[in-house]
DNA sequence: GTCAAAGTGTAATATTATAACCTTATAATG
DNA sequence: CATTATAAGGTTATAATATTACACTTTGAC
């Protein structure tokens, strides 16, 4: 799997991991992975830049799946659960992840130009953040960070990467 | 200025407070504090609790304003440009920032139990994410986070603060 | 085979936000 | 003071995102 999505990479590997490590999880909790599940985790996987959910509805209909709202929302917010994929609140948009395993904390670095969302490991801030949240009395859950800016192949050729797949 | 939502204060001060720096910041800013921009500005600063754009919307038809969202909305943008409030993206609403001057990263602190939320001082922390961006090649423009739990005042006495103003 | 639970279909609707276009108010300038 | 450009607000409509409620079907446990 690929580290970065900042890099030329066969985007058909990740897809293929995401949906191997999806299935092997939802063995490991006793959940089923559904056609429609399955197929919108991989719709979800398929770039690097967040999909909205209404974005996803087209292509299911196209595989002759259901395509209410509801249908979708219900397939996020299980892969959700399962920290299969991330939800990022500033763009009312989802992404897949790839270390899941359970719903989890995320920090991500989001491209204005080209869209792309690249998770990256926070855990130690994460921890500090958390650390002075207690000090304060603060029992914290979980937390967010989502960072806008302008992504290194954005810096360096401006308009490669839109019209790019993966 | 109180430094914590979470302990009995006069909010009718940090209301006062918060008009009075606006009324500065405009002036030198030389853009108009109108009376509509001032209300929404009172009415997010009503609580500590962060208010959805609608919820404004009858307070400002009390008023006697125009109250369809595009007028809510403009203000609001307004009052975010300046930095006046802040928009909770996991929220969809908005709430008072008691250090305005310019639209700057946040970092909030949201209890699920009473709503309020907290803005804490994390410059130095969104300092070193924004290193790590740079060490990857992202350039940073801005940044958000939002932690939820549950906050100091809900841990000690859970229904006390649902209740409460300010 | 029966049954409870989980998953899905469907219609309607709630919530949040923006577009487009026109009118009014403000304040800068001649 | 009159003219004018700009900013602000009014109004209608609609877009985009998300949820509720209830019926039906599938699945797996017993």
């Amino acid at each position: 799997m690929s580290a970065s999505a900042y890099h030329p990479h066969d985007h058909q590997g990740c897809i293929n991991a995401a949906l191997q490590q999806a299935t092997l999880l939802c063995a490991e909790q006793g959940v089923r992975l559904t056609p429609i599940r399955k197929r919108v985790l991989e719709l979800v996987w398929q770039s690097h830049k967040p999909m909205g959910a209404y974005d996803l509805l087209p292509a299911l209909a196209e595989d002759g799946f259901n395509s209410a709202p509801p249908t979708v929302y219900r397939a996020l917010d299980f892969l959700l659960e399962l920290g299969l994929v991330h939800r990022l609140a500033t763009l009312n948009a989802f992404i897949g992840c790839s270390h899941p395993g359970h719903e989890h904390d995320s920090c991500f670095l989001l491209c204005k130009h080209c869209g792309k969302a690249q998770e990256i490991d926070a855990k130690s801030w994460f921890s500090e953040l958390s650390d002075a949240a207690k000090a304060q009395g603060f029992m914290v859950e979980h937390q967010i960070t989502e960072v806008v800016g302008t992504c290194p192949q954005c810096i360096d050729s401006p308009a490669a990467s839109l019209t790019e797949q993966g």
